[in-house]
DNA sequence: TTTTGAGTTGTTCGA
DNA sequence: GTCGAACAACTCAAA
C-alpha cells in the first residue's frame, strides 16, 4: 500500500465503474476521498448563465454522488477556482496523494501542472491516469518516432496496438470498502452556481450514468447498421453518446469492447469514429496552436470575408439554403447537431459564405452539448481545409445535393424548418427554384416566410476555390 | 536516402 | 441516367 490516504479528483468522468484514476487510488491506497469542483474558472468563461452542459453537468454529479454514496463512499462538491480549492481540500484531508484522469486540451494542462506544483510544495503527489483515450498521446508514432499527421496510418497503427491490449475494466467494487464516508456538505444547487434550467429536460438526452446506460443499450442493436444508417439526419443512426463521452458518464474503453466485439462493417466503421477522437486528442497535445491557428501554416495567409450579417444569418439558420438553415436550426433548439450536418454547415460556413473557421468552431463551441476542444476543432479544420489531413479546398459541399442525397424525402428539413413543410420530397431542397405560381399555392414568399438564398452555391463555390489558390508562379 | 503509394465524408463536366 | 476524369500538387509514412 503506497498510500494512507487519497483524493480523486473526479473532472470529465463522472462515473463510478471502468474509471481509471478512481481504480488506481483504490489499489494503491487505503482511504480514498473523492471531489468534484465546479470551477468558477470554468464556469466564468462560458456566454450565457443558462448552459445545458452546466446542467447535464450538476445532473451527472448529482447522480455520481449518490452512486458512490450507494457504495460507501461520498463526494465533495466544491465551487470555487478549482486550482485553488483542490489543494486546500487536500490538505484539509490529510491525503498524501490526488489522483485524476489525464486532461489534453491546453488549458486544462496548465491548471493541472500549477496543481500538481502545488501538491508537491505540500509534499503531495499529483497521479494523471489515461482515461479518456485508448491511446495516449505518446503511445502510437511513426517508425521515425514522430507523432502521426494523416488518421489512415494513425488509424492503422491504432487497431494493431488494440490487439495487443486487453482492455479490461478498472474494477472498483472490489475495493470500494476502501471509499471514505465520511459527511460532506450539500451539493451546490444549479441557482447557487449562478445558472439556470435549460430545455434539457425536455431533449432525449438524459444524463449521468443512467443515462448513458440507456442510450448505449439502445444503440447497441443498431450498431450493426451503423455504416449505412449514420448519414442520414432524419434516421437514428449515430448512438448519441457524445455528450456522455464528453463527460466520461461512459467509458471509452467500454464503447470499443463493445465494438471489438463484434465484426460487422457497421462496428468497424463505428470503432472508426471512436478513433477520431483519440487521433483529434493527440492533435491537440502535439500542436496546441491549432486552438486559434491553422494547422497548416500557410493557411494562416488565407484573407476570409467580413459579414458580421451573413455571419448572423448562418448562426440563426435563416442562410435560404433548407439543409443548412435545418442544421443550425436543431443546434440552436436542442445543443445536438448530427455530424452529417456539422460538415455540411461548416462547409457552408467556409465555403459559401467564405467566413473564418474560427467563427463558427466559436460557435458550435458555445450551442454544442458534447462539445469537445479537440474534436470540434479538427472537425472545423478538416472542413476549412486549414487542418492536418484536411478536406482538399476544392472539393467544396454543395449544399442542395448533400440536401437531396442525405434527407431525400426531406423529413429532417420539415422538422425544424416548417414554413417548408408543404413542399415536396423535390421543392424542398431548393425552394428558389419552385416557379411562382406553385410557390403561391405553397403560401411561400421568399424574403418574407423563407429567406432568398444569401448566396449563389456556383458562384461561391468558385471563389472559394479561388481563395485558397496559391499566387501563379 | 530515395522512392513509392496513398490520402474520411465531393462536385462538376463532358462523353 | 451513368461513367470517368479533373480538380492540384503536396506531404506523410513506410519500405
Amino acid at each position: 500500500m503506497q498510500h494512507e490516504r487519497a483524493l480523486v479528483w473526479f473532472r470529465r468522468d463522472l462515473r463510478l465503474e471502468d474509471h481509471a484514476a478512481l481504480h488506481q487510488a483504490l489499489t494503491q491506497a487505503r482511504r480514498v476521498h473523492c471531489v468534484f469542483c465546479f470551477d468558477s474558472e470554468i464556469l466564468a468563461a462560458l456566454p450565457s448563465r443558462c448552459d445545458r452542459r452546466v446542467e447535464f453537468i450538476w445532473e451527472s454529479v448529482r447522480e455520481l454522488r449518490a452512486a458512490l454514496q450507494g457504495a460507501g463512499g461520498e463526494l465533495h462538491v466544491l465551487h470555487g477556482p478549482a486550482r485553488q480549492l483542490i489543494p486546500q481540500l487536500a490538505g484539509a484531508l490529510g491525503v498524501e496523494a490526488v489522483y485524476c484522469n489525464r486532461d489534453y486540451e491546453p488549458q486544462a494542462r496548465a491548471r493541472d501542472a500549477e496543481v500538481e506544483q502545488v501538491l508537491r510544495a505540500a509534499g503531495r503527489r499529483l497521479y494523471q491516469l489515461k482515461d479518456q483515450v485508448i491511446f495516449d498521446h505518446d503511445e502510437l508514432m511513426t517508425r521515425a518516432g514522430t507523432p502521426f499527421a494523416v488518421f489512415t496510418p494513425y488509424k492503422r497503427a491504432w487497431l494493431a496496438a488494440l490487439e495487443e491490449v486487453e482492455l479490461r475494466p478498472f474494477a472498483v467494487a472490489a475495493h470500494s470498502a476502501r471509499l471514505d464516508p465520511a459527511a460532506a456538505p450539500a451539493t451546490p444547487t444549479l441557482e447557487q452556481l449562478g445558472f439556470q434550467r435549460t430545455n434539457l429536460a425536455s431533449l432525449r438526452l438524459p444524463t449521468g450514468l443512467g443515462g448513458a446506460r440507456a442510450l448505449f443499450e439502445a444503440f447497441l442493436p443498431r450498431l450493426d447498421h451503423y455504416r449505412e444508417r449514420r448519414d442520414f439526419p432524419a434516421l437514428a443512426g449515430p448512438s448519441y453518446l457524445s455528450t456522455h463521452l464528453r463527460f466520461g458518464t461512459i467509458s471509452i474503453r467500454e464503447l470499443v469492447r463493445a465494438a471489438r466485439a463484434r465484426s460487422s462493417p457497421g462496428a468497424d466503421c463505428w470503432l472508426s469514429e471512436l478513433i477520431w477522437r483519440d487521433f483529434y486528442f493527440m492533435i491537440l497535445f502535439h500542436h496546441p496552436r491549432v486552438v486559434d491557428h491553422a494547422f497548416q501554416r500557410e493557411r494562416d495567409e488565407v484573407v476570409w470575408e467580413q459579414d458580421p450579417a451573413r455571419f448572423c444569418a448562418w448562426c440563426e439558420g435563416r442562410t435560404g439554403y433548407p439543409l443548412v438553415d435545418a442544421a443550425l436550426r436543431q443546434l440552436n433548439q436542442t445543443g445536438y447537431m448530427h455530424n452529417r450536418l456539422r460538415m455540411v454547415a461548416a462547409s457552408f460556413l467556409t465555403k459559401d459564405l467564405g467566413l473564418d473557421w474560427r467563427l463558427g468552431e466559436r460557435y458550435f463551441a458555445a450551442q454544442l452539448n458534447d462539445f469537445d476542444l479537440a474534436a470540434n476543432n479538427g472537425g472545423w479544420q478538416w472542413a476549412a481545409s486549414t487542418g492536418c489531413d484536411a478536406q482538399p479546398y476544392f472539393r467544396v459541399f454543395n449544399p442542395v445535393t448533400q440536401s437531396q442525397r442525405f434527407d431525400p424525402q426531406g423529413a429532417f428539413i420539415r422538422r425544424y424548418v416548417p414554413e417548408l413543410a408543404a413542399c415536396s420530397a423535390k421543392e424542398i431542397h431548393a425552394p428558389w427554384l419552385i416557379d411562382a405560381q406553385r410557390r403561391r399555392a405553397l403560401g411561400l414568399t421568399l424574403g418574407e416566410s423563407y429567406p432568398h438564398p444569401l448566396v449563389d452555391h456556383a458562384t461561391a463555390r468558385l471563389a472559394a476555390i479561388r481563395r485558397f489558390a496559391r499566387p501563379a508562379r
